[in-house]
DNA sequence: AATTGGTTCTTGACCGTTACGGTCACTCCA
DNA sequence: TGGAGTGACCGTAACGGTCAAGAACCAATT
C-alpha cells in the first residue's frame, strides 16, 4: 500500500495500478501526512518564532526582508515555513509545544522570552537570529557593535556633540519614553543592548559625557513611534543636533517630525536610521546597510543542515555604512563652540 | 501522563508534581506535537499555497499585505500558518501531500495548476481568493469585473479611445508579448481573465473595436516588467492615450518608463493601477482599492470556522476607485478626432 | 530434484499520543 | 455495617502510516 504511493519501482505496475484504482473507489485520500511524519520522524517544515504578533511581521520591511530569505532557503530544501502563532502578549508557550517542525527559527526576540525558553527545550535544531550568543543553538546576525560604531564616528568626524537616541523597544514591558543608563544595561533585546552601549562607548572616547545624551524607547517599531519620540525628544531637549535611530522605520518617523517642525535636514538637524530599506533608500537617509534577506536564508541555510557540528556555529554577515542626504554638519549655535573635526 | 501535562485538574498536584518531575529526570521533552496531532487529528495550522515561489510573495505589497491578513485571522484562532514550498515550475505536488494542516487557504493560482488538484483532492476544508467559483469550497474575492469597470468608465469618460492594456501572466507559460483575443478568453488566472472581459465589454460599448487594442502580457510580477510592456506597446503603438493596467506594480514601472521617454503623465499619457498599495498612493496613481489584508482575514475566517454549511460560501469585498493625478483627458493629436464626453 | 538467486508481494511491529472505560480506595449516610 | 457515590489513577486501544523481514513464486543453474 505505502509502496504504491512512494516507492512505484518496489511492485509491478499491474498490482500498483489494482491498488491505487481500488483506493480511489473507496475514497481513500492519499497517505495522510500527519501519520507519515509520526513514523518517518520529519514534518518536513521549519517553524519560525517571532516577537511580535504575527501580522506586525508583515508590516516591517526588515523582518518581510527576512522572510524573504528564509522561505528562499525553505524553498530550495523542499521545506514549509511555519510561522507559530506567539504572542508576545499572552505567554501561550503551547503553540511552540504544538508546532510539528523539523526546526525552529527565532528571529529577535527579547533573551527572556518564554517562547524562546520553550523552544529551547524541544529536541530540535535551532538557528537564532539577532539574539545573545547561546552554547547551544546555531547563530546569525552582524556585528551590531561595530555598525553602529560607523555611524557614531560619522558623526563625530562631522561635530556633533548634543545628540539624541531613538531606540526600539528594549524590553517586554512597555516603555515609551526616556531611558535610563540602567535600563539600557539590562535591556533584553541583544540587538538594542548591542547598539546602546556600542555609542556609549563611541561618544565617551570622544569626551562626551553619556548619561547626559536623552534616549527615548517606543514599544511599537512603526513610523509614528519614531515621529512621536522625535517630538519627545526635540521638545525636552532642543538643543540636540542629531538624532541617532535604531531603526529605518524609526527614522523616517523622525524625518517627518523634523519637517512637521520646520526644521531643515540636515542643515538643521541630523538624522540616520540602521537597516537599509529601499524606503529610506529613497529618502536618501544616512544609515547602516544590513543584509536582511542573506541573513534569512543563512539562518535557513544553517538550519536545514545542522547535521554533525560539535559546537555551535556562527554566521556573522556584514554591514556597509551608507551617507545619504541627512547627515550634515551641526548648524553653529549661540553658546555652542563646535567645529568639525578632521581626523 | 498526558494528564499530567494536558489537564492538570485531573490529578492530585502532588502525583502531577512527581510525574513532571521524573519526567524531566529521565530527560523527556514533552509530548510530541505530530504524534498528538495524528491522536487528536488536529494539526493546529494553516496551510497556505501561492502561485509563485514562496520568496516572490515577499515582493509583491499586495501579497504581503494578504498575509498579514491570514496570519492575523491564524493568530487570532492560536492556528500556525504554513507557507507551502510550491514552486510551479517543477511540478512538485508532494509538498501539497506532506503538509499537515487543518485546511488550506489558495492564493491566486491559475486554474489548471496540479498543486489546486492536489489540495482538492484533501480531505480539509479549503478557501480559495482570487480564483474562479469552485462548487466545493468557500471562496474571497471582490468583483473584478466591476472594479476595473469603474476604471474603462473613468477613461472612456475623459475621452480616450486609443487605450492600451498591460496584463500580469494569463497561463502557465511564460508569454513576454502581445496577446492575441484567444489567448484572453482561455486566460487560466481567473482575475486577469475577468479584467480582459469586463475591459472588452466597456471599451465595445463605447464603439472601440477591442480588436485594435493591444495588450501586453508579463510573467513576472515587478516594476521592470511594468516598465518593458510600457516600452514595448509604446513602441508598435505610439498613439495610445492611456495605459490601463492590472496591478499596481505593472502601472509603477509604466510610470518610469513614461518618464523615462520624456512623456508627460497625465498630460501626454493616463496610466492606471489596480489594487491601491500605499506606494502608488505616494505616486498619486489612478487605480482601483482593493482591500487586500481584509481578504487575507476574511479567507482565514472563513476556513477556521468551516464548521457546518452545506453549500459553499462567497465573501465579495468592496473596491473603491481612487482618481489621482495620472489620468487626464487625452492630449488632442492630429488626426485624431476626440471629444470628452460628458454623460 | 535440489539448490540458488532474484523478484514481487504480504505481514506485523513500531512511531508517541490521547480517549475511554475500568479499578480502586475512600467518604458519606441510612 | 453495607452500599452507593465520588474522585483519582491506570491500562489499553486506536490514530494511519513506514519499513524491514520473511513468504511465495519463478527461473536458472548444479
Amino acid at each position: 500500500m505505502s509502496n504504491a504511493y512512494n516507492r512505484p519501482d518496489q511492485l509491478s505496475p499491474e498490482l500498483r495500478r489494482r491498488v491505487l484504482e481500488t483506493a480511489r473507489r473507496l475514497g481513500y485520500p492519499g497517505p495522510d501526512p500527519v501519520a507519515r511524519s509520526l513514523r518517518t520522524r520529519k514534518a518536513g517544515a521549519v517553524g519560525l518564532l517571532l516577537t511580535e504578533n504575527l501580522s506586525y511581521a508583515f508590516r516591517d520591511p526588515a523582518a518581510v526582508g527576512f522572510l524573504e530569505g528564509l522561505a528562499l532557503a525553505c524553498e530550495d530544501a523542499s521545506q514549509g515555513l511555519l510561522l507559530v502563532p506567539a504572542n508576545p502578549e499572552r505567554e501561550d508557550v503551547a503553540a511552540v509545544h504544538r508546532a510539528g517542525v523539523d526546526g525552529f527559527v527565532v528571529y529577535s526576540v527579547p533573551d527572556d522570552d518564554p517562547h524562546l525558553a520553550a523552544v529551547l527545550e524541544r529536541p530540535v535544531p535551532t538557528v537564532v537570529c539577532d539574539q545573545p550568543e547561546l552554547d547551544t543553538v546555531d547563530r546569525v546576525g552582524i556585528d551590531d557593535r561595530a555598525a553602529i560604531t560607523q555611524i557614531a564616528s560619522h558623526l563625530i568626524e562631522l561635530g556633533h556633540r548634543r545628540v539624541g537616541v531613538i531606540c526600539m523597544r528594549l524590553a517586554r514591558d512597555r516603555n515609551d519614553g526616556f531611558v535610563n543608563v540602567d535600563r539600557q544595561h539590562t535591556a533584553h533585546f541583544h540587538v538594542q543592548r548591542a547598539r546602546l552601549e556600542a555609542l556609549a562607548t563611541a561618544f565617551t572616547s570622544a569626551n562626551v559625557d553619556w548619561t547626559s545624551i536623552p534616549v527615548v524607547e517606543r514599544f511599537d517599531h512603526s513610523i509614528a513611534s519614531g515621529a512621536s519620540a522625535a517630538a519627545q525628544l526635540l521638545d525636552r531637549d532642543p538643543q540636540v543636533t542629531a538624532l541617532i535611530c535604531t531603526s529605518d522605520i524609526l527614522a523616517l518617523g523622525a524625518l517627518g517630525e523634523a519637517r512637521r517642525r520646520g526644521l531643515r535636514v540636515p542643515q538643521d538637524l541630523t538624522i540616520t536610521g540602521f537597516d537599509g530599506i529601499t524606503e529610506s533608500e529613497r529618502a536618501g537617509l544616512t544609515t547602516v546597510r544590513q543584509p536582511v534577506m542573506e541573513k534569512g536564508r543563512a539562518a535557513g541555510k544553517l538550519l536545514v543542515n545542522a547535521a554533525d557540528h560539535n559546537r555551535p556555529r556562527t554566521v556573522t554577515l556584514s554591514t556597509e555604512l551608507v551617507i545619504g542626504t541627512t547627515s550634515a554638519p551641526p548648524r553653529i549655535t549661540e553658546g555652542a563652540l563646535v567645529r568639525p573635526v578632521i581626523l
